[in-house]
DNA sequence: GCCGTTCTGGACTTGCAAGTCCAATTTTAT
DNA sequence: ATAAAATTGGACTTGCAAGTCCAGAACGGC
């Protein structure tokens, strides 16, 4: 695995690329290796070189190189949800990633697909969404801290709430084609912090620090 | 199209709902026209006979099959969002629903494969949205009315994000095998609600009731 | 009972995409 | 420089799944 000459890497590299681009423009179960292979100038041997597994490892791969677009496409906003307009430019950032990448998440088409036959899809999954949410857990724990929210809000819980409503507004934008969905989860998950110190307050929790 | 005996209109519902189980068993992309023929005990000719757009309409048809299905195990819980008794009765009930069928959504695995080539899945989807959307945003009015919650909160919008909300939950749900973002989706927007009015009150609006 | 329509069975064709193979070429180590 | 290892090209095999076809059975109106 590791014995690979920056050569070969660069052609590794070059194919998950490529790859990725082809199941984005005709959808997973259309993208043949043969098409792959076009697009990224390689040949069937290359293919097999690399990915042994063959179809199935290359689609695991691309998934990998997915997972890190979507976190590094966050950043730096996403690891600075310190302040209320720290968290408005990261909804922001957000929103405006999956307007640009439109109706087609390769990411949920790559797992919806390979989710039935290889478990290490959901493994992929699973890793990015505990460090997504854990990354916004730091962000609420920061407002926590702060006191601008309700010290009674469990840091995890919100976290989960927030990211579930992003899943789902990126699933939904899917079919519509809109991110609307996307916007009300984002927009009702941050009203939900924001007026959550009023009733807190109104109930006689401490407001610290 | 609608000149189907009885006898036909049973053999085209035994293939639909024989295809929903094998796709649930092997996922889309592994389900082949033979796998479903064996497990309908029908023939070649009654899948294109019932089917004429061959495997991409059979697989249009299960999608429309389980959408339904979707909206009808939720009621009659979802039709009845009057209260807050109603809505945890609800909420018990989606969260129950998605448990029992564990890893695999065969919606979101259906659409996210046809998403791609046919858009006949994104209309089902969209249609399966703005339905369940419409029936939540008239529970959110029911309890608007009531004066429960604060008379600012957009009962559309509201809507839109618990809906996302969902689907987050069950789509991280299909990678993790836990409902434990569904849950904490609904109930932090059911928390977002409740706790809305108080802050309302705080800030002069009306407490009525 | 007769005839047209609907429904059913299953063998057959076809095309294509995955995966194999081996030889040629380039790189790297010493 | 030279040999071993890594990398590359592309023709070839193979299997299988979608879709076609036609003949026969069951049904429904009259």
């Amino acid at each position: 695995m590791t014995g690979l000459t920056p050569k070969g890497a660069a052609t590794r590299a070059r194919i998950v690329e490529g790859a990725s681009a082809v199941i984005r423009d005709l959808g997973v179960a259309a993208a043949t290796l043969d098409d792959i292979r076009a697009h990224t100038r390689t040949s069937k041997s290359q293919l097999f070189h690399y990915f042994p597994g063959g179809r199935e490892e290359l689609l695991l791969a691309v998934a990998r190189f997915e997972a890190e677009t979507v976190l590094r496409d966050q950043q730096p906003q996403l690891g600075n949800l310190t302040t209320w307009d720290g968290w408005t430019a990261w909804r922001d950032t957000v929103v405006e990633r999956y307007r640009r990448q439109g109706r087609r998440c390769p990411l949920h088409v790559l797992t919806a697909h390979l989710g039935a036959t290889s478990p290490g899809s959901q493994a992929v999954v699973t890793e990015l969404m505990q460090h997504w949410q854990a990354e916004i857990a730091t962000g609420v724990r920061h407002l926590h801290d702060a006191g601008e929210i309700d010290p009674r809000l469990d840091a995890d819980t919100v976290a989960a709430a927030i990211l579930a409503g992003i899943q789902g507004g990126v699933v939904i934008q899917m079919s519509t084609g809109s991110t609307r969905h996307l916007e009300a989860a984002l927009d009702s998950a941050l009203d939900h912090l924001r007026t959550s110190r009023l009733g807190a307050s109104q109930l006689g929790a401490s407001r610290s620090r």
